[in-house]
DNA sequence: TTTGCCGGGTG
DNA sequence: CACCCGGCAAA
């Protein structure tokens, strides 16, 4: 029935606002997407980052998926429309522009003055570069041989009988991961996000895809999270994590974002993420415990690793689960690693894939639930935030354009 | 209340 | 197709 969809809703724009998008679209020549300024207030530049984000995204096969190409990238100086009085319940948000809200120089503020220049050369290098550009890393798994310091790697079957000790107890879910965010993520997720150029993705040097928020190079002692959350989940979900470990050889593997590092220890494994990770000097009678949340001990031998390996492989099959969940698909990508590119061409690199091998092992445990829950119309509802709540109304474009639409989001899936 | 997003619209 | 939103259920 719809035709009601006159948009304007009572909320407030009147002048162009009346045809929520018709004016918009009409107003909007070149731009198609991120021209929504989100609100009545002019948008700076703001729009462009946005506009070449989603102008990237591309989800490697969901529902709904809207195609890579929309339309034609943005016009030059295309001057926004700006209006849109808020079509939407944007209810008390006379705030002012999000830009100034930061320091001059301040991280979203970056992105916001990118120079077209700049943009029209993301445009370009960022979509289709990536053919030529950086062999990228091994385009396989996650390689960490990256930082590292080759020298400390040492003691660790001294420390591994003082680690084991410390080995029982039980992680402080609450703590740790808590922590972690707090730092810094604490506030505004979104300006950091966007802090990191939007080269930096496609950043050569090795294997820099997926969120690299702060994680490393910048500030090796506050770790990003990882995926505690997730970790978290499974950990608890699981129906039986471990079952027989007694005859399989267990193996530890780090969850650590693109680290999946693993080592035959458990004491080993702790030293390698206090010392790599968490940036604290190994000590293992110290440890609190934080260690056991970045890594998970894996079943060598039995299904689990291989599992694990064979969704990483191109074939991977993953047509055996149950098609309830989106599972992580990597195929293509891990075929084809220009399109793979691509995909992080979008949105400051923002955390599009994870196919490390963490989050695999856990995939390939939770669809198992579903199995007799294919009756279940609705999905549980991810437990992640997504960008709504993340960079807020204000901001909404930043947005990734499956939320924008009401869609399910795309960036930060469950 | 807010958030996530399905289903269904529009051009 | 891209884009938007009503409206519901979950949080
Ligand atoms: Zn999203």
């Amino acid at each position: 029935m719809g035709a009601r969809r006159g948009g304007a809703r009572g909320g407030a724009g009147p002048a162009g606002s009346h045809a929520g998008r018709a004016a918009r679209a009409a107003a909007d020549p070149g731009r198609g997407v991120a021209a929504r300024p989100a609100r009545p207030g002019p948008a700076r530049g703001r729009v462009r980052a946005s506009a070449l984000a989603a102008a990237a995204w591309r989800p490697a096969s969901r529902p709904w998926r809207p195609s890579a190409r929309r339309r034609p990238v943005q016009a030059a100086g295309a001057p926004r429309p700006a209006p849109q009085a808020g079509t939407r319940g944007r209810p008390p948000v006379p705030v002012s522009a999000p830009p100034q809200g930061l320091p001059g120089g301040g991280g979203f503020a970056g992105l916001e003055f990118a120079p077209e220049p700049r943009a029209a050369d993301l445009g370009a290098s960022g979509t289709w570069a990536g053919a030529a550009g950086p062999p990228t890393p091994s385009a396989h798994i996650p390689v960490p041989a990256q930082r590292t310091p080759p020298g400390k790697a040492r003691l660790d079957e001294v420390m591994a009988a003082a680690a084991l000790t410390s080995l029982s107890t039980s992680p402080l879910l609450l703590g740790a991961p808590a922590a972690a965010f707090s730092t810094e993520a604490g506030v505004e997720p979104w300006k950091e996000a966007l802090v990191r150029p939007p080269g930096s993705c496609s950043s050569s040097s090795s294997g820099d895809w997926g969120w690299d928020l702060a994680s490393d190079q910048s500030s090796p002692s506050t770790p990003s999270p990882p995926l505690p959350l997730e970790a978290a989940h499974f950990l608890f979900g699981e129906p039986a994590p471990r079952k027989r470990k007694s005859s399989a050889q267990v193996l530890f593997q780090c969850l650590w974002k693109r680290c999946g590092k693993v080592l035959s220890t458990a004491s080993g494994m702790q030293r390698h993420i206090r010392l790599v990770h968490l940036g604290r000097q190994a000590e293992a009678e110290q440890s609190d415990g934080e260690e056991d949340f970045y890594y998970t001990e894996l079943d060598a031998g039995v299904d689990t690793l291989t599992r694990g390996l064979a969704s990483l492989s191109p074939a991977s099959p993953i047509a055996s689960a149950p098609p309830a969940f989106p599972t992580l698909e990597l195929p293509e990508p891990l075929a084809r690693p220009h399109v793979w590119h691509r995909d992080h061409a979008y949105q400051g690199c923002l955390a599009p894939v994870r196919l490390e091998p963490p989050p695999t092992t856990v995939r390939a445990c939770v669809p198992a639930l579903p199995t007799k829950l294919g009756a279940n119309p609705r999905k549980p509802r991810g437990d992640a935030k997504k960008c709504r709540k993340v960079y807020g109304m204000d901001h909404r474009d930043l947005w990734c354009t499956a939320c924008r639409w009401k869609k399910a989001c795309q960036r930060f899936l469950d």
